[in-house]
DNA sequence: CAAAACTGGTTTCATTTGTAACCATCTAAA
DNA sequence: TTTAGATGGTTACAAATGAAACCAGTTTTG
C-alpha cells in the first residue's frame, strides 16, 4: 500500500456513495416505473403517508431534502391531486399538507413493495452481516449528527 | 409498528442515501473548495492518480461513473492541462489518459487530505463500530454485485 | 408603533445530470 | 469483401438540482 496513493476501491466515502447509489437506483423502480415519481416526490409521499399532516419545513427535516426540492415535489403531488394544502389558522405563511384518498392509495400500494425490497436485500446477507450493516450505519449517523 | 406504514427513519435505502450524501458533501470540500473540482472530476483525477494510465471506459468502470460524466470530466481536466490523451496504436477509437505533472501534483496534494478525512471520520467510531461498518458495506457490495 | 431582522415557502437562473442519438472505428458473419 | 452489428467516445436535449434572490407574513427591538 503506497503512502501517496489513494485506493478508491477501499475508500469509505466512495464506497458508501456507490452503494447508496446502486441501492437507490434499484429501489427507484418501485416509485418511478410504476408511477413516474422522482425521489423527492416519493419521499414527500412517504413522509406524509407516515406522519399524516406536515408542513413543508417539517417534511424537509424529516426526509433530509432541500426546501426547493420539497416545494417542487409538493407542487407536483398537488397537481396529481395526491395531496392538499390547508392554510394554518394562526400563521398565514404556513400550509399543512396531507394526502388525499388517491395519494394515500398510492402510498398504501407502495409500502409493501418497499418493505419487500428491503427484506429481499437484507435477505441476501447473513445474520451477522445484517447486524453489522445496521450497527455500522447507525454509528456513522451518530458520529455525523454529533458534529 | 403499524403494518401498512413505512418508517423512513429506519428504512435502509433512505438511511444509506442520506449517509452517503452527508459524507460526500463533507468530503467534497477537499476537492471543491480547494480546486473547484466536481465529483466526477475528482474521481477521474483519483483514478488516474492511482492507476497511472487508463482509457475512458476503464475509468468509468473503476469509478462507477456513466460515460458522459467521464467524457466531461476528462475534457475539463484536459482544459486545465491536468491530463493528456494519447491515441491508441492499434485501435483508433481508444485514447490513453494520463496525468500531467500539474495533475499529479494536485493529486498528491489531495491524497493526504482524503486519507485524513477518512481517518478522522472513522476515528469517531469505536473499534467494533469500525469493523461493523466495514463488514456491513462489504457484505452489501457483495450482495449487489452477485446479482 | 415603526423599522429591522427572521421565517415559510416559491421562483429564477446557472450548473449538473441522464437518455438517446450520434460519429468513427472495429469485428464478425454472409 | 461487404455489410450488419458492436464498441469507444462525444454531443444535443430535456429534466433535476442548488444557490441566491425573492415575496409575504411574523417577531423582535428601539
Amino acid at each position: 500500500m503506497e503512502p501517496d496513493i489513494l485506493e478508491l476501491e477501499s475508500f469509505l466515502p466512495y464506497r458508501l456513495y456507490r452503494l447508496a447509489d446502486t441501492v437507490s437506483r434499484e429501489f427507484s423502480r418501485i416509485y418511478n416505473e410504476r408511477h413516474g415519481l422522482t425521489r423527492p416526490e416519493w419521499r414527500t409521499l412517504s413522509g406524509l403517508g407516515e406522519c399524516g399532516t406536515m408542513t413543508a419545513t417539517e417534511l424537509g427535516e424529516q426526509s433530509a431534502m432541500h426546501k426547493t426540492k420539497v416545494s417542487r415535489a409538493v407542487a407536483e403531488l398537488e397537481r396529481r391531486r395526491w395531496l392538499t394544502r390547508t392554510p394554518d389558522e394562526s400563521d398565514r405563511r404556513v400550509e399543512h399538507l396531507a394526502l388525499t384518498k388517491a395519494g394515500l392509495a398510492a402510498y398504501r400500494e407502495m409500502v409493501p413493495l418497499a418493505k419487500a425490497f428491503e427484506r429481499e436485500l437484507l435477505g441476501r446477507l447473513s445474520e451477522e452481516e445484517r447486524t453489522a450493516i445496521t450497527r455500522g450505519v447507525a454509528a456513522l449517523e451518530g458520529a455525523l449528527s454529533a458534529t
